[in-house]
RNA sequence: GGUUCCGUAGCUCAACUGGAUAGAGCAACUGCCUUCUAAGCAGUAGGUUACAGGUUCGAUUCCUGUCGGAAUCACCA
C-alpha cells in the first residue's frame, strides 16, 4: 500500500461523485506541526472551477474520505485546507513495509551515467574548493546507483601546459634532485612548493623588468621564466625526451600524492583520463563542424561559431594556426567519453565559473547533431571563499586539502576524548577503533558541511566555527546512530519476540516517525532529480531530530508492554538502517558506538 | 556595458517548485543526567524575506524595475 497513491485515488472518486468533475494531479503536502493530521490536501485551487467556498468543498472531501476510505480516521476542514488523520492501522502496516526494506535501492534501470569529478592540475597539492567538487562527485555517483543507475566515476586529469611546465622549470633551477623520499613532503606538496617558487621568481623578474622602465605587460610577457617554461612546453609538444622524461616523474610524484589524499577521503574512481591524451582531440569534430555549415572560418584561418541567435557570443573553436583551444579538446572528449560508455547521462562535476563554457558547449554538441547531447548536464557549483575573501592558489590563501583533513580529525579527537572522558567510556574502545572512530567523525563533520549546502550557492568557510559537532552536523548524526546501535545490542541481550502487530497505543512522535521514514524513497528521487545530495542531507537530519524527540519520549527497553517494546526496537532498527544508508550516499561513514 | 547566479534572524543555512502564523543550527538566556549514550531533550528571545511595483483567493518562490555581491563575456585551462 502506497498511502499518497490511496489517498489521491479516494480524493479523485470524492470530487468524481460529489462534483461530477475529473481532477488530475492532486497535490497532497506534509501537514504543518501546529495542526492536526499528516497529510494536506489545498483545495483553493478548485474552487473557481466547481463555483463553491474552498472550505465547503474540503468539508465535502472530508466527509467523504472518513466514510469511504479505509485509511483514514479524520479529516479537519481549515480554510482551503483538508487535513487528514489516518488510522492507526494504517501505520502499522506502513511500518510493517518499510520493514522488509526494499525501498533502500531501486530496481537497475539499464542507464548508463558517467560522472567527472575532482579533475586537478597537477601542479599543486589539492585544497579545499576540490573537496567541495569530490565530495558532490563521490554523493552523486551514490545517489545514481542507489536509484537505479549504473554508474562509472572519472576524473580528466589536467597534467600538460604550461602550468605544469612552471613546476618543471623551478624544480629544474632549485630542485637538487629533491624527492618525496628525500624531502619527507609528499608528492603534490613537493611539485606545489615549486610552482610557488616559480611565481616568486617570475614576479621578481616582472618587477625588475618594470623597475626597467617596461610596461606591465611587455614585463609579464618578456620576463625569463616565463620564455623559459614555454620553451619547455614547446620542446615537450616535441617530445623532447628529456623534458618529458622530467615530466613523468613529477606527475607521478603528484598522483602518488594524489591517490593518497583520495584513499584518506574514501572516495575513488573507474577510470582515469589524461589531458595529455586527449589535448588533440577535436579537430576532426571543428572539420566535420565546418562542413555541416555550423562554423565558419575567418581571413586568419581561426574557426568560429556564432552563438548570437541563442543569446550567446561568436566563441573561437580553433585557432587560426591550428591549435586546439580548451572547448575544442572538450568536444573531442565527449565524443570519446560516448564511444567508450555509451552513457545515456554525463554529468560534468565543476565550478559555476564555468557555466558558460558548458552552456556552449553543450550548445554545439546538439548542434551537431549528437545524440547524446540531451544527456549532458553541468553539476555547477559555488566557489568556496575564507572570511578574507578567495581563495588563491598563487597567494598563498588556500586551505590545503590534507591539512584541512588532518586539522578536522584532531578536532574530532580532542571533542571525542572529552566526551568520553566525561561518560567513563573511553576504556571501552581499543585504540585502533579510537583512531578509526576519530576519522569517521572528523570527516564526517566535513564532507556534511560541504554537502548540507545548495550546490549552487557559494559557501563561506570560517575555520573558528564552520565545522561543527553539535546541531545540524554529521556527528549529531552519527551519534544517533550509535546510540540506536547501542540499544538494539541491548535489546539482543534479552532478546524477546513478542509481536507488535496490534499494538495501539501509538504515540503521535511515532506517527511522525513513520513518516519521516517512509519519505526516504521522495527524498532520494527529490535529490537526484536536482542533482543535489544536500536534500539528502536535510532529510536524514531531520530523522535524527525527529528519532531524539521520540527517544527522549518513548522508554524502548521499559516499554509499557511486550509489544511496545517490540514496535519500538522495528523503529530503531529502520531509523538506523535509513540514517546509515543516507549517510552512505554522502559518501559518510557512521559508528556502532561512539 | 551584455549575460548568468546570489541577497531570508547577529552568524551559517532551509522552506517539498505558488499555500496556513517563513523554519533549523550556531551564538545568548532558562530548565532536564541514581532510568535505554546529555554530541541529546524541553523552553525564551531573535524577521518589513535587499528595496519598489505587478500578476491572484494567496508571493521568500513567478514578472518588471532599482540597489548590493559574485562569476563570465580570452587565440588560459
Amino acid at each position: 500500500m502506497n498511502i499518497n497513491e490511496t489517498l489521491r485515488a479516494f480524493i479523485q472518486q470524492a470530487f468524481q461523485e460529489i462534483f461530477g468533475k475529473k481532477v488530475e494531479n492532486i497535490a497532497l503536502q506534509a501537514t504543518k506541526k501546529e495542526f492536526e493530521g499528516t497529510h494536506t490536501l489545498v483545495v483553493f485551487p478548485f474552487s473557481k472551477e466547481l463555483g463553491e467556498k474552498p472550505a465547503d468543498i474540503a468539508q465535502k472531501i472530508g466527509n467523504f474520505l472518513v466514510e469511504k476510505c479505509p485509511i483514514v480516521e479524520k479529516c479537519n476542514a481549515v480554510q482551503g485546507f483538508l487535513n487528514i488523520s489516518l488510522k492507526k492501522t494504517a501505520w502499522l502496516l506502513v511500518a510493517k513495509q518499510l520493514s522488509e526494506k526494499k525501498h533502500f535501492s531501486l530496481p537497475a534501470k539499464n542507464l548508463k551515467v558517467v560522472v567527472e569529478y575532482s579533475s586537478p592540475n597537477t601542479n599543486k597539492p589539492l585544497h579545499l574548493g576540490h573537496l567541495r567538487n569530490i565530495f558532490l562527485g563521490f554523493s552523486i555517483s551514490r545517489m545514481f546507483s542507489a536509484y537505479g543507475y549504473q554508474v562509472h566515476k572519472t576524473q580528466i586529469i589536467n597534467d600538460r601546459g604550461i602550468h605544469i611546465c612552471k613546476s618543471m622549470l623551478a624544480y629544474e633551477l632549485f630542485g637538487k634532485g629533491e624527492t618525496p623520499d628525500s624531502s619527507g613532503l609528499k608528492g603534490d606538496h613537493l611539485i606545489g612548493k615549486y610552482y610557488v617558487m616559480f611565481d616568486k621568481l617570475y614576479k621578481e623578474q616582472v618587477q625588475k623588468l618594470i623597475a626597467e622602465g617596461l610596461t606591465e605587460e611587455e614585463a609579464e610577457k618578456r620576463a625569463e621564466a616565463i620564455q623559459k617554461a614555454q620553451e619547455m612546453l614547446v620542446k615537450w609538444e616535441k617530445g623532447d625526451s628529456q623534458v618529458v622524461e622530467l615530466w613523468k616523474k613529477l606527475n607521478g610524484w603528484v598522483y602518488e600524492g594524489f591517490n593518497a589524499t583520495y584513499a584518506k577521503l574514501g572516495v575513488n574512481f573507474d577510470s582515469v583520463y589524461y589531458e595529455s591524451d586527449t589535448y588533440l582531440l577535436g579537430k576532426d569534430i571543428i572539420q566535420e563542424g565546418l562542413e555541416k555549415g555550423i562554423f565558419y572560418k575567418k581571413e586568419d584561418g581561426s574557426i568560429w561559431i556564432d552563438l548570437t541567435a541563442e543569446g550567446l557570443d561568436h566563441k573561437l573553436v580553433l585557432r587560426a594556426d591550428g591549435t586546439s583551444v580548451y572547448i575544442t579538446q572538450d568536444l573531442g572528449t565527449a565524443d570519446l567519453r560516448y564511444k567508450h560508455h555509451q552513457m545515456d547521462k554525463m554529468i560534468y562535476v565543476v565550478g559555476n565559473e564555468q557555466d558558460y563554457h558548458f552552456k556552449v558547449l553543450f550548445l554545439i554538441l546538439k548542434k551537431l547533431g549528437r545524440g547524446y547531447a540531451d544527456g549532458l548536464h553541468h553539476l555547477s557549483y559555488g566557489m568556496v571563499e575564507l572570511p578574507t575573501g578567495k581563495m588563491k592558489s598563487r597567494e598563498g590563501t588556500v586551505v590545503d586539502a590534507d591539512d584541512l583533513i588532518e586539522e578536522v580529525i584532531g578536532l574530532a579527537k580532542a571533542k571525542t576524548l572529552e566526551k568520553m572522558q566525561a561518560a567513563r567510556t573511553e576504556s571501552s574502545f581499543s585504540e585502533v577503533e579510537k583512531e578509526k572512530l576519530f576519522e569517521m567523525i572528523g570527516l564526517g563533520a566535513l564532507k556534511y558541511f560541504l554537502l548540507k549546502i545548495d550546490p549552487h550557492k557559494k559557501i563561506l568557510y570560517n575555520p573558528e566555527e564552520s565545522v561543527n559537532f553539535e546541531g545540524d552536523a554529521a556527528p549529531f548524526i552519527q551519534y544517533t546512530h550509535a546510540r540506536i546501535r547501542s540499544v538494539l545490542r541491548k535489546a539482543q541481550e534479552n532478546n524477546t519476540n513478542a509481536s507488535w502487530e496490534n499494538y495501539a497505543n501509538l504515540h503521535s512522535i511515532e506517527i511522525t516517525l513513520i513518516y519521516q521514514l517512509a519519505e526516504y524513497a521522495n527524498a532520494l528521487q527529490n535529490a537526484v532529480e536536482k542533482y543535489a545530495p544536500y536534500i539528502l542531507a536535510q532529510y536524514v537530519y531531520e530523522l535524527c531530530k525527529i528519532f531524539s524527540i521520540f527517544y527522549a519520549e518513548c522508554p524502548i527497553l521499559k516499554a509499557e508492554n511486550a509489544e511496545a517494546m517490540q514496535f519500538r526496537l522495528l523503529l530503531c532498527e529502520l531509523t538506523a538502517e535509513t540514517i546509515k544508508q543516507g549517510m552512505y550516499l554522502l559518501g559518510i561513514d557512521v559508528p556502532e558506538k561512539m
